[in-house]
DNA sequence: CAAATGTTTTGATCCGCATCAAGGACAGGC
DNA sequence: GCCTGTCCTTGATGCGGATCAAAACATTTG
């Protein structure tokens, strides 16, 4: 954890900068957002992949939050013993759109952005993945969408065969994968309201608020959002322009509703913010 | 089948009006959409819901389509036993967003509308449910939208806890469950990349294809695609107001790319809709 | 370190679709 | 038959967010 100092406050340093986080409790939640940085970012760049690696599940961060988390140690070991972990640096594609798709995976650390590309280059962000996510639920033959690093990863993967035939000797964890596809299910329809029917500032909203969520089954709850995606990468999750976004960030820091900080912000007025972004 | 003659030309007769259809083949598809109307619409609005029927799985019409299909013999039984079928009339409620939800259930025949409220009245449907489709895939304890049907339907209903406990035992059956769900997944990921990057009339293009699409699984290809929702659901569905819907169907018209027929419309320039529509 | 590239912000202007308004078509009820 | 409610269409107007432009800042590369 290089340049990384504990205390009552505890400090990041990234990309040269060091600033301050409240709590160990956001320390830990910025290392499993933004990545442990264990290799400089040289070495990670020049370390495109590295398969192969025998899973190490005993100590795997997430494993209450993946679909381990339901197995028995028989399955566990079976699981276990099909895996391969990789790693990614930021901005790798993990895969693309239309592409074979021969491994199903699990992210265990990191961030990745999933996309769909039109012909004429428009683009629609249709998801980000954060750890204990899965990738590859629809067991389709080829990718319905692109998956590219936010930040260095890393998975857990299996070959889509090997994880499709284990599934269906073992009930407890295609259960487990089932429940998965349904969480994605409802949260792709609550974001088809998000993007049907709300405004640049109710969309911004449901997005920290969302994005606060989602972090919170991770580790706490906790009033920093880290953000390892781009105001582009927004815009294109919400249907919004990434000066739309711009705006609407700026004028919900102005209204003290939230915080810009270095890769994040800080939700100051919680309850406007769910106002906003109420369902 | 009140009042409907069969010839090389068929002839549906709803509301009193009278129309041509091309071919046994749309009489057939027209006759899935929008129900047999075998009791007359007054008889139907009385008998608001009539559950507890047995199962008549031997002539259902979907059952190629549905989970049904995936099924041996001895798991078909013991899914028959657990099942009821129950009818609604048009314009009924199966179920609202927020209930409890004691079924899970497949659609056999008829059309329904699937819909999120937020608490301000603006409306986002989330998706039409045809003949074969699963209703309940989340396997949530309350539901997440409400389900209202467009004509005459019939569902073939089961309780969500014997249901789940049947498929935790019938592999085969919670494959095909989950994979049904990954369909939903798919269609929900596509639907977000309407919503959030395409014009309006891109957007009505998506929508007929798609609704062309979904009625050739169930019928062969053919460009009559009937339209049982009005064009406030088709607006609340793409993010448009009734007025954009109803001007950008017109204006397909007038460039002859299709035809507005009573209860849908006819693609006449099916190469053009799929130009807009491409993915 | 400087140069090049990518990200964020802010301002000015424009346009696609929403909104407001009104009339027509049709079904159901009396 | 007429009346009422719902749905569809068309026209006029306005606004929210897109587009265009540019500058400040951050990050990567040489």
């Amino acid at each position: 954890m290089s340049g990384i100092k504990f205390g009552m406050i505890a400090a990041a340093k990234r990309a040269g900068r060091i600033y301050i986080l409240d709590s160990l409790a956001e320390k830990a939640l910025f290392d499993t957002v933004f990545g442990r940085l264990e290799a400089s970012p040289r070495t990670m760049a020049c370390a495109q992949k590295a398969p192969g690696l025998a899973l190490e599940c005993h100590d795997c961060e997430i494993k209450g939050l993946s679909i381990c988390d339901a197995l028995e140690p028989d399955e566990f070991d079976q699981l276990e013993r099909i895996g391969r972990t990789a790693s990614y640096p930021a901005k790798a594609t993990l895969f693309e759109q239309g592409r074979d798709a021969p491994f199903v995976s699990n992210l265990t650390s990191g961030a990745l952005r999933l996309s769909k590309l039109l012909p004429d280059g428009r683009r629609q962000v249709v998801g980000f993945t954060l750890p204990g996510d899965f990738l590859g639920l629809a067991m389709q033959p080829t990718h319905m969408y692109t998956a590219d690093a936010l930040t260095p990863v890393k998975i857990c993967q299996f070959s889509r065969h090997g994880f499709s035939d284990l599934i269906d000797r073992k009930p407890r964890l295609m259960r487990a994968v089932m429940n998965m596809a349904s969480r994605e299910l409802t949260l792709a329809q609550d974001q088809m309201v998000v993007l049907g029917r709300r405004t640049a500032e109710e969309k911004i909203a449901s997005f920290l608020i969302g994005m606060r969520n989602r972090y919170a089954r991770i580790h706490g709850s906790s009033v920093h959002v880290p953000l390892p995606m781009t105001r582009l990468d927004i815009g294109d999750f919400l249907g919004l322009t990434v000066e739309t976004v711009s705006r609407m960030m700026t004028r919900l820091a102005r209204e003290k509703a939230i915080v810009i900080v270095p890769d994040g912000v800080r939700l100051l007025d919680v309850p406007r913010l769910e106002l906003l972004a109420e369902m």
